[in-house]
DNA sequence: AAAATAGTTGACTATTTAGTAGAATTGAGT
DNA sequence: ACTCAATTCTACTAAATAGTCAACTATTTT
């Protein structure tokens, strides 16, 4: 009962995107509030403070953001050619996100990640909570490539982290020179992590 | 003529040491100021802005780690063995650092760059030319072992492209982790991006 | 020793910012 | 159409922050 209201929802999308473009530190509670068209009052009625917002907005992108990776990494599709669709998919994001906000933005878990790790640890265990997950898409196809015969990778999680650090190197390395064509490598560069021989490697989608 | 003054040298390290153990926007005047022991009409007068000091300071702390890296990535020894090193000196310097920081830092260059760089333009550049320089070290040890035919690598630009990718990668994944233990792996990543068989792998320093 | 130069200081202003209190309003359930 | 919990709004405080300035001090040059 009472009324309802979408201002948490207007909020945690103003936080995600100013965080974002911009970076935490930089983002002031007002800032939010005037994008989210929020008033501060009702700022602190739903969150306790910049900290808490991010927490919760970064939760629930996850859980949309999860779907899509459902779909790339479908245990219907073959594993390799799951890392190619998802390396395509990041090629494409990126370059959309570029035409609209004339910024490559990479990934603002990784980016924020590396912000707030010393200083705001109920964020930093979100973030690291949420790339975990991330890391297990990789993890399981990089298991299933094994066992189907084609690469040999006893050691996935060793394998699956060496990914992750190269394919969230290469996004903020994208961000910083603002430019999204060392994006193009990012197959390539995962492949050869797997020593899958450049010959075996999966046509573009 | 005039006094004499040692307050620009501690601005410039107390900046660097807030930022990396910190953030930049997360750093203010004030702290800086206090830190180093110096007033604000002293910052002043000797900089602009935070973003002008910042810019300086990492510029000066790069003619000193050039030298680091001038004696690792010397000539005289083999490139595959500069590699190596490389990667035994990071995992060296990062747990000295935990050790008395209590927090894994990673590469401030990296760190700062994804923070600022939509926001802070002299900044980001001069970040972009330092990252620039080091990228030239691992590409010109990838050449030489092209050339030396250790390994097969007409694309050196490419692939120094992807190592310094992953790399940073890898830190910032410590950083985030507030963890070394993945940096042992950097020196396997490096090699198998390069397409080194295990077996030719040279032995740790 | 005086003049010029280089650097220091503390006290100040103006803004921005986080966070609060309580009255006012809205709308869902009855 | 009433009730009351849920939400919004206005106005506020206190603290933090960036940036300025004129007077002061120390060092070198002439």
């Amino acid at each position: 009962m009472g009324r309802v209201s979408d201002a948490k929802q207007k909020l945690m999308d103003a936080v995600l995107e100013l965080i974002w473009s911009g970076s935490y530190g930089n983002t002031t509670i007002d800032q939010i509030c005037e994008k989210a068209g929020v008033k501060k009052g009702s700022f602190y009625y739903f969150f306790d403070s910049k900290a808490d917002l991010a927490a919760s907005a970064f939760d629930a992108n996850w859980q949309v953001r999860r779907a899509e990776l459902d779909s790339i990494f479908s245990s219907t599709v073959p594993p390799l050619e799951r890392l190619q669709k998802y390396c395509d998919f990041n090629y494409r994001f990126q370059s959309e996100i570029k035409a609209r906000f004339g910024f490559v933005l990479g990934c603002p878990l990784f980016t924020l990640g590396a912000e707030v790790c010393t200083q705001e640890d109920a964020l930093r265990k979100k973030i690291q909570e949420i790339l975990e997950y991330k890391r297990k898409y990789l993890e399981s196809a990089i298991r299933d490539a094994d066992a189907s015969g084609m690469i040999r990778a006893p050691d996935w999680a060793a394998k699956a982290r060496m990914i992750v650090a190269y394919y969230e190197g290469l996004l903020t390395q994208a961000r910083i020179q603002n430019d999204v064509s060392g994006l193009r490598d990012m197959a390539r560069g995962i492949f050869a992590i797997l020593g899958v021989k450049e010959k075996e490697t999966v046509a573009a989608a």
